[in-house]
DNA sequence: TTCCGATGTGGACGATGCTTAGATAGCACC
DNA sequence: GGTGCTATCTAAGCATCGTCCACATCGGAA
C-alpha cells in the first residue's frame, strides 16, 4: 500500500516545493519573535520544518540568507515611504512625512531594520541597493526637489537627499538612547520629540539657498 | 630544584597581574586586525595568552567584554571630538570641525565604531552613556549654542545637538554606500563629499531661527 | 604560618556554521 | 511507460563558539 503523491505532499513531502520563500518567512518570523540574536541558520531550518543542511541548496551562506532578508526589508521600507509620500498633497509637508514614516518603520520592525543595515554596511554586499528604483532614494530626491520649487542643482538635491537619509537613519538608531528621555518628557511624548528633531533637518533645509 | 617566583613571573606567571586590561587590549587588537567577525571570547583569551575560561573572572559575559570595549571607544571618540573643537577659534567653524572629526573617527576605526553602537543600541546596556561628561554631547551643545550667539532656547539647543549627532552617525555608517560613489567623483573626492553633506546640516542650522 | 578568596587551568556540554555522502523525487527524453 | 539526470533534502560529522564545572595556584590578612 504505497502512499500517493498527494498524501505525501499533504503530510510531509520530501521536496518542499518553495523552500526558499518558506525559509525567508521563517527567518522573518524568528526575527520578530526573538530578535537578531536568535536568528541562527539551524533555527530557521527548524522553523521551516527542514533539516539544518537544507538551506544550503538555496543560499550559499548564512550571510546570503541575511542578505535576502535585508533586501525584503528595504523593499517594504520603500513601500512605506511611498505611501507616506502619497499621503499628502502639500509639497512642503512631503519630506517630513517621509522622514516620520522612515523612523516609524524602524521602530515597528527594529530587528529587521538592524539586519537591513548590518547587511548594507558591508560594501558590495547589497548588489541592487544602488538601483534607485529599488530603494526609496528617488522618492526623497523628488520631495526635496519639489519643495525647493526646482531651484536646486542636481548635485545639491543629491547632497540634501543623502543628508536627509543619514539624518533619519541616525535618528532611527538612536531613538531609544537614555540621554534623550528627559527631553522627550519636556516635549510631551515620542512623536513631538521626533518631529522636533526632524524639524531641525527639514525646516532648516527648506530655507537653505 | 624549584623555580623561583621571579623566574616564573618572567616566563609565564600563573596570575597575570592585570588581565582585565590585557583582555581589553587584546580585544581591540583583534578588532583592528580581523574586524568584529573574528572577535570571539576564545580568540581574545588566546591573544592574551590565557585559557578560554579565564575572562569569566573579569567579565560576566561576552557581552560585558564588548560593553567595556564600547565604552573605551566612546571615550576615545570624545577625546577626538574635543581636540577638533579646540582646533579652531572660529565659533562658526567649530561644529563642522567636530562633525568631520566624528566621521573620520568612524572611518579610521570602523570595527570599534560598530561595536560601540551595537552596544549602545541595546537599551540600558550603556550605564554611563547618559553622563554628559563621559560622552561628547556637551561639546556639541556648546558649539551650537556658541554659533547661535546664545540666542537659542535650551530645548532648541538640545534638539539641534541630537539632530547633529544623528546626522553624523548616519553619515558615518552610510559613508561607504555604493550609490554615493558617483556623487563623490563629481565633487572631487571623499573629503569634499563629506563637507558637502555636513554643510547641509550645519550651514542650514546656523541660519535657523 | 595558615588559610581564604581571588585568579588561573583543563575538560566538558550543547549549539552553531558548514561540508560530505547518500537518499528521494520531479522531469525531460526515448 | 520506463530511464536517467538533476535538483533537492537528510544524516552524520567537523571545528568552533559561549559557558560552566571541578580543581590548581597564588597573594595577602589573620
Amino acid at each position: 500500500m504505497t502512499t500517493t503523491h498527494a498524501a505525501l505532499a499533504a503530510a510531509k513531502p520530501y521536496h518542499h516545493g518553495d523552500l526558499r520563500r518558506a525559509l525567508l518567512e521563517a527567518a522573518e518570523a524568528i526575527l520578530e519573535r526573538e530578535g537578531p540574536v536568535g536568528l541562527s541558520l539551524r533555527a530557521v531550518a527548524r522553523e521551516a520544518g527542514v533539516s539544518p543542511a537544507a538551506p544550503y541548496h538555496h543560499f550559499k551562506d548564512k550571510d546570503e540568507l541575511l542578505l535576502a532578508v535585508g533586501r525584503n526589508g528595504f523593499a517594504r521600507l520603500k513601500q512605506a515611504l511611498a505611501e507616506a509620500a502619497l499621503s499628502t498633497d502639500d509639497k512642503a509637508a512631503r519630506l517630513p512625512a517621509i522622514g516620520l514614516a522612515y523612523v516609524e518603520f524602524a521602530q515597528a520592525h527594529p530587528a529587521t531594520y538592524e539586519v537591513m543595515y548590518s547587511c548594507a554596511r558591508r560594501v558590495d554586499a547589497m548588489p541592487d541597493h544602488d538601483d534607485e528604483a529599488a530603494n526609496g532614494f528617488s522618492l526623497v530626491k523628488d520631495a526635496i526637489s519639489e519643495s525647493a520649487g526646482g531651484q536646486m542643482s542636481d548635485i545639491d538635491v543629491n547632497l540634501a537627499a543623502i543628508a536627509a537619509w543619514c539624518a533619519v537613519h541616525g535618528l532611527a538608531e538612536m531613538r531609544g538612547f537614555a540621554e534623550f528621555e528627559s527631553l522627550k518628557e519636556a516635549l510631551g511624548g515620542e512623536e513631538a520629540f521626533l518631529r522636533g528633531v526632524l524639524g531641525h533637518f527639514f525646516v532648516a533645509r527648506s530655507r537653505h539657498h
